[in-house]
DNA sequence: GAAAAAAGTTGAACTGGTTCAGTTTTGTAG
DNA sequence: CTACAAAACTGAACCAGTTCAACTTTTTTC
């Protein structure tokens, strides 16, 4: 166990995020280049590829840190979510959008996503998918609490509303991150006018 | 004015994406090279980027070609929508699905994607921008004609709820470009589905 | 119709992510 | 401790999209 060589590669791993990390902030995904984030962490460009599948597999793992973290404080929300759904789903969705630019950019976000559809079957996008399946259960997992606790119709179709409103949330994130004039109060604005649109109608019966 | 010039521009255009559209369709988007288009084509390396800024904004002139027409075709369902809402939106949306393939296959709409992510100030992204929102327009536009024919409740509001709605649809568009195996039938099944869920609560006031 | 200007063409060189054959380091067996 | 095998490191070379300085063709001017 912890031989030498094991230590070693944690060690190096950890210099490539820490450098990575550093330089992305510093000058931005696009400018930064594999041979910066060698010659900054102390390793072979022909290592760093050892490490990582490609330059945008770097990316996913911050981008994983940062969705699994987002999950985990949604699932407080689901705990205890405020009574009306409309003020329940848009508590979920301040907090996915303002946990979003901790630690990535737009720029970051932008090239994420285009490398998950670029190549479907790649290890990277079938892991980026997951994380967004992750989000969509957890939409649809509150529109459920909400049903139980008697706050929506108990004949509405909970997942597939839960996929309508998940995907409108991720549209309207990458519509935010493509755009650099775009802020997040606005974003969160049409969010919520778009989802009082959906979820007005079922509040209803009980 | 049609001088020499201007109509060798036209052929040398039109040899382009003749070639392309060609070599496209026998090996894929992703296989082709550039060099392999110019060749085809009879021109340069250098002349094919005077008049594609990219490979990728090669891809936007078909993609333009495709919604257009698309779009085209969706303004004579706005003249006369089927009266059920639900059935109305489907018929829309299967317009839009089945004819997605008819120029385009999946690895190019994943790419054209992918890129009018990637920089969002670009011409290419932005082109690809206005092509969704008019789609969205109409989309919006099929409501308001809904709503006017007394199908759906009157103080709906069309622009927040056409916007979900068409996220939703692109949303289920993208996962059925990135996932090979997901066929066009499963996709218009899931989403209507989806739209039911949305629309279903709606209808009950004039 | 010749000369100058404007527009367009060309392909070799560039760029930056990625690969791989050769080398070094680490672990293991005798 | 030595010899061998396995694992990891290295950077020069590769690849495919893109650029650009030199060259050709077309148009305009006189």
């Amino acid at each position: 166990m912890a031989g030498l060589r094991e230590k070693q590669k944690a060690d190096r791993r950890r210099r490539i995020l820490t450098a990575s990390s550093l330089l992305f902030k510093q000058s931005g995904y696009q400018e930064v280049h594999i041979n910066q984030i060698a010659e900054c962490a102390e390793v072979s460009v022909g290592t760093f590829y050892n490490y990582f599948k490609t330059k945008a597999d770097l990316l996913l793992s911050t981008v994983s840190m940062e969705v699994e973290e987002v999950l985990q404080q949604g699932d407080s929300i689901l705990k205890d979510p405020p009574e009306d759904p409309v003020e329940a789903l848009m508590a979920l969705t301040r907090l996915y959008y303002d946990h979003s630019l901790v630690y990535l950019s737009k720029e970051m976000w932008r090239t994420a996503m285009a490398a998950a559809i670029q190549e479907g079957q790649s290890p990277f996008s079938i892991r980026y998918r997951a994380l967004d399946k992750g989000l969509c259960a957890q939409v649809c997992g509150l529109l459920e609490v909400l049903q139980e606790n008697g706050r929506l119709s108990a004949d509405m179709d909970t997942r597939a509303m839960g996929e309508v409103i998940f995907n409108n949330l991720n549209a309207m994130f990458t519509e935010y991150s493509i755009d650099e004039t775009f802020t997040l109060d606005e974003l969160k604005d049409r969010v919520l006018r778009q989802t009082r649109a959906v979820v007005k109608p079922l509040i209803g019966a009980a």
